[in-house]
DNA sequence: ATGTGTGCAAACGGTTTGCACGTGC
DNA sequence: GCACGTGCAAACCGTTTGCACACAT
């Protein structure tokens, strides 16, 4: 993708004019987690945007990945995404974009969809202010499909043992 | 609602042959975090189910209420549902519906929507299967609306004082 | 009778906090 | 220069685990 590059380069521009727009220091550390987040596609914990941050500004301390992700979290420059059964999730995807998951790893992965981005949302309800709003698709994943054959399989003979 | 008793007394039942059914030991404290679970609309943490079977029954401890919980999760007698920033939550409110999620509090309520219910859902994508999905808006509850409002004007005057 | 569930206490791991120091604006 | 961000280590808290005993089937 030749694309790619210029692309990166040009989403850390507007991060920082963002923070600066902000009032929000640029710092080095922020820099660092707002590339390790844009370089992924998936949805990195805290802890994997850490070891990533570490491999270019080795000094950095865990607690501050944490305190940045906060941070990012807070003024939308990336979203935590919830995971039951895991440990926090962030995506630096801040466009309309709805999501898999696989119901039995916990897998999951951005999905683009005109068509689901073409639902009509209800602009209040319940008291909320709706402001947007995405689809979660629940299903199970090639490898869980491939591994549940197999489980299935040996259950199937030990459930022949048993006779 | 007076249909409400009845109700919860044949979700009961229906809960015990689902457990039977599947060799799965019906024990005081699985009916317990079963009844506690039901009886609410929101979707509580696994602390507040332990605090809420403990009026019930004092004996118990917070590790089966855990391992209760990831029984129903795995059989699909409840589904954890995700929430960033928040510890696991549960809901036994297994049938199609959707969320309203507070961006700011993040509280979150089950929302029940025909139009919703209605999205086409590709069957696969991805390499996934896709079974189900749902929708989760988001948005700000009337709450934080209201809190918004009065720190928005202790900013604005914080800021004329700064002049 | 036997397999499974439960209670307890201790371990675990991700996340947060208090504080002194360093850095961006 | 000042406010805010950072690093460190310790605290925290939700969750899991190992084990002996109890219970449902």
């Amino acid at each position: 993708m030749r694309t790619h590059q210029p692309f990166a380069r040009e989403r850390l521009r507007s991060f920082e004019r963002f923070c600066r727009a902000r009032r929000l220091p640029v710092t080095v550390q922020r820099r660092a987690v707002f590339e390790a987040l844009a370089a992924r596609g998936d949805h990195p914990t805290a802890d994997q945007i850490y070891e990533d941050v570490r491999t270019k500004l080795p000094e950095v301390s865990r607690t501050t990945v944490y305190r940045v992700l906060e941070t990012f979290g807070r003024l939308g420059v990336a979203q935590s995404v919830c995971h039951p059964g895991s440990s926090a999730r962030y995506d630096a995807n801040m466009e309309r974009h709805h999501h898999l998951v696989c119901v039995r790893c916990g897998k999951m992965r951005d999905l683009a969809d005109a068509a689901l981005d073409r639902i009509p949302l209800p602009s209040r309800r319940c008291g909320f202010r709706v402001l947007d709003g995405s689809v979660y698709l629940r299903g199970v994943c090639s490898e869980c499909r491939d591994a549940e054959r197999s489980a299935r399989r040996s259950t199937r003979s030990r459930a022949e043992e048993k006779r």
